[in-house]
DNA sequence: AACGCGGGGCG
DNA sequence: CGCCCAGCGTT
């Protein structure tokens, strides 16, 4: 670490004037200068569809949410399952379940109107250290250092920081909170994120347009590229199993919704057999109904965070009267492919030519 | 402190 | 195809 040669005053400066001119514009955000502040719930939303998930992907699921559900009190009042079919293909399902249980915490507890407190925000469901204080900066405009990976890796480069990430988090914390603003921190978040997404990005930063040029560290050094460094991830195994895609003579498809907790917790799937490592026989191979069923050609191949998986789909015509061990008939008509978590969906993306 | 938890984009 | 990206909750 090497200190700057500029104080923070003018650093925060340099970037709000770049911020005024180049701020992205996004579904979820007021653009700076208007004068007003964002809707609680609207930053809300968009910081948990956010978190590990980048902006092209969530700008649909947005729309789509909050026009569904346009207060937190709308939300609330859903049934779970319209909300776990609504965020399906958006990954980590914790925090769906997360999102309406805060939604109805915020009902509840806080007359349907989200705390302008960064304590009270921490302690609700799905909202940790960085959600909190982007809601409490962008939403309230209180003092709050939101440290996301933008903010790390912008930190890690401005002050030449070469200890490894995630160990390297306080420190980072503690380089932004020095930056942080007592006008305008709001605009200061956004503005610091923005940087991280569009100039100062992991590979080939665009040093040359940005308004930390001067000052930044890694640029003088040429290591800007290389920052933040990370300590190295573990590689992934494969696992194997195999789906079964029951549909019934009268068109009703054999689904079961998936335990609350753990992988794809909550949400809608094929039945099938446990996942188990490759190399390993898969335990107890059971169909959920008796029928014959019949191996399709190919494989459904999905990686999740922490393994590869190769699935391979079985499907067969239900009699209607034939007893199920596994899961519930959904009606022909209440059943939406979209409903379905990325890994389902490619199953039943596979059986098109089947049926 | 370590681990579980998706999916998309890029080369 | 492998590699990179990256917050929260649980243990």
């Amino acid at each position: 670490m090497r200190d700057l040669a500029s104080p923070p005053e003018e650093l925060n400066a340099a970037l709000l004037a770049w911020y005024d001119v180049h701020a992205r514009k996004l579904p979820w955000r007021v653009p700076p200068g208007a004068g007003v502040r964002p809707d609680p719930y609207r930053v809300w939303m968009s910081e948990v569809m956010l978190q590990q998930t980048t902006v092209a992907a969530v700008k649909d699921y947005f729309h789509r949410f909050t026009t569904r559900w346009p207060t937190v009190g709308d939300l609330a009042a859903a049934e779970d399952a319209d909300v776990m079919g609504e965020w399906a293909g958006l990954g980590y399902y914790a925090r769906a379940r997360n999102l309406l249980k805060c939604a109805r915490v915020v009902v509840a507890d806080h007359g349907g109107r989200f705390p302008a407190d960064h304590a009270a925000l921490l302690a609700l469901p799905g909202i940790g250290p960085y959600t909190a204080a982007a809601i409490a900066s962008i939403a309230f405009d209180l003092r709050h250092t939101v440290l996301d990976g933008n903010v790390e890796r912008v930190m890690a480069r401005l002050h030449d920081v070469h200890s490894p990430l995630p160990g390297a988090k306080p420190e980072l914390m503690a380089l932004a909170e020095t930056l942080t603003p007592d006008t305008r921190p709001g605009d200061y978040a956004q503005a610091v994120m923005d940087l991280g997404a569009t100039i100062c990005t992991p590979k080939s930063p665009a040093c040359g347009l940005c308004p930390w040029r001067a000052p930044c560290q890694a640029r003088v050094l040429g290591t800007a590229p290389d920052l933040p460094r990370k300590t190295p991830k573990k590689t992934k195994p494969t696992r194997h199993g195999i789906a079964f895609v029951g549909c019934r003579t009268d068109g009703a498809w054999l689904l079961e919704t998936r335990p609350e907790t753990g992988l794809l917790g909550g949400m809608l799937g094929w039945p099938g057999t446990p996942w188990v490592d490759s190399g390993d026989a898969l335990p107890q191979v059971t169909p959920p109904a008796e029928a014959d069923w019949d191996t399709l050609n190919g494989e459904v191949r999905h990686t999740f965070t922490h393994f590869h998986l190769r699935l391979e789909v079985r499907v067969a015509q239900l009699d209607i009267d034939t007893p199920v061990s596994h899961g519930q008939f959904i009606a022909k008509d209440d059943f939406r492919p979209s409903d379905l978590p990325t890994v389902m969906r490619k199953a039943f993306d596979l059986t098109r030519n089947a049926f």
